[in-house]
DNA sequence: TACCTGTGAATTGCATGCAAAGAGACACTG
DNA sequence: CAGTGTCTCTTTGCATGCAATTCACAGGTA
């Protein structure tokens, strides 16, 4: 069967021979089309350029990144298994939208993760102190006095800080599911919610876990992480109109390990 | 623009012109190739038919499922994220391959996260406790005395009661979370390592389960379901040679909420 | 007006073919 | 004999085009 197209695919990358004319995105070209598109995508999302309930055509994706159909569909899919979208059958994807209900969901339920591994980081005691307590400063320098010069920076930082801790959890599903999970918070660009005293306040949070961490004192550990996260969940919700306290249905100790001394 | 090929795909589905003999799969052919292809790639991994390790050929699946490569791709990618299998760049998919750790984490997570869905269960008190019990006493049935009649139903129906329970729990993430993460073990097909005696313990804290969230008590449902929960982490790892206790790292009572009689 | 119905445009779903990346075999060289 | 280049074969990565679905909207009927 004879094949007369001549050049019907271009020798490397950069796809169809006629391209429009703004340049397509894929700044670090790493040449794998389909990670470009997921992380430009994604990027796009989460910096809010394109907003909750908007749809999210291939066509038009493929075009403004500079690579086919084909490898955004797999970004989308992607990022419909984690959340940030969502599919429908034939008619195609739209950005997720959020909810003060969402939002109370991730923080339940990282206000039961977060501090149970914090607890086993502490037992575990193979977690890098030094390291720790290097991001802790740091993000002291980037919020003097609770007032973030850099909230991206603070952002990057503090997502580091936690997931350093996790990863010490020598549990590495736990891991996983809570970065799954904690995703959407970034679109509400936490940090920019904080009042420059309870910014101060999770910023002492963190110096307190190096403490606990560095005991190591899994009990303590496990207690400011509880407190830390059940702050952060108040100082976001407090910005949003909404003030009643966070859901009734998490008691304020959920997980309490009896007895055993401080220390 | 002329194009000489008669049926270049054919009306509806059921792909190329030309099939091998071997009828392709698609049993219950729903009219999505995607679909189709998650779902018997998944069965065959969580049956057996494929083994840990066993590499996914793209071709050789598309011809047995018949479809083309692009949804089986589809399904690979989805597969790969719910972690079933590991795709590296340009070789391609491998089914995931178990370790007893991995059955520590995911059980260790399990006691964490169940019992506390279970509690909100309980205090939302939103549960269907009728439907429940006749789950429970369904299972009673299909395995009288401790020896399963039919594991696969036995199987279906304990993943129903457990789902039915963190529905409940008014956190859609939760019941996801949890669901994630326990799909290995049914690689491991659960009840059949269990004992009789442990089977007939399993079932009573169903039965357990029930009365608590039927009263209903909180603290009550939540140290049932950690019961259960530990209970079948140790029934899973008798048979495995693994003879010491599940991880040290989760101490008996991971969350006790204070105070509050019985009833 | 309310309710079908049909037509067209936009968009996704899927099959296919070429190009590129690995894996293994084998000869060649130091 | 170990290391290295090259050749081939297999398999994935991606671009593209047709088919099918959906939606909006116009026109016909009660």
């Amino acid at each position: 069967m004879p094949w007369r197209e001549i050049a019907y695919n271009l020798p490397c990358c950069y796809g169809p021979g006629i391209m429009s004319d703004h340049t397509p995105l894929r700044e670090a070209d790493n040449g794998h089309a389909a990670d470009d598109a997921y992380r430009l995508i994604r990027e796009q999302i989460l910096s809010g350029q394109r907003s909750a309930g908007a749809w999210l055509r291939e066509g038009e994706l493929a075009e403004s990144i500079g690579v086919s159909r084909t490898p955004v569909r797999e970004a989308l899919r992607r990022l419909t298994a984690e959340g940030l979208v969502r599919h429908e059958r034939n008619r195609g994807v739209q950005v997720q939208a959020w909810s003060i209900h969402d939002l109370d969901e991730i923080f339940s339920l990282r206000a039961v993760l977060e501090p149970w591994g914090c607890r086993l980081a502490a037992t575990t005691g193979t977690i890098d102190v030094d390291a720790l307590d290097a991001l802790a400063h740091r993000m002291d320098e980037v919020a003097p006095d609770g007032r973030p010069t850099d909230v991206d920076e603070l952002t990057e930082l503090n997502n580091r800080f936690h997931r350093m801790i996790l990863e010490a959890s020598d549990n590495s599903r736990l891991a996983g599911v809570v970065s799954s999970v904690i995703q959407m918070p970034l679109v509400w660009r936490t940090f920019s919610r904080y009042s420059p005293d309870a910014l101060r306040r999770s910023l002492a949070h963190h110096h307190e876990l190096v403490a606990a961490l560095a005991a190591p004192d899994p009990d303590w550990a496990e207690s400011v992480m509880r407190s830390h996260v059940r702050a952060a969940w108040h100082s976001i919700r407090l910005r949003d109109g909404g003030d009643r306290a966070p859901g009734p249905e998490l008691p304020d100790q959920v997980s309490t390990t009896a007895g055993q001394p401080p220390l």
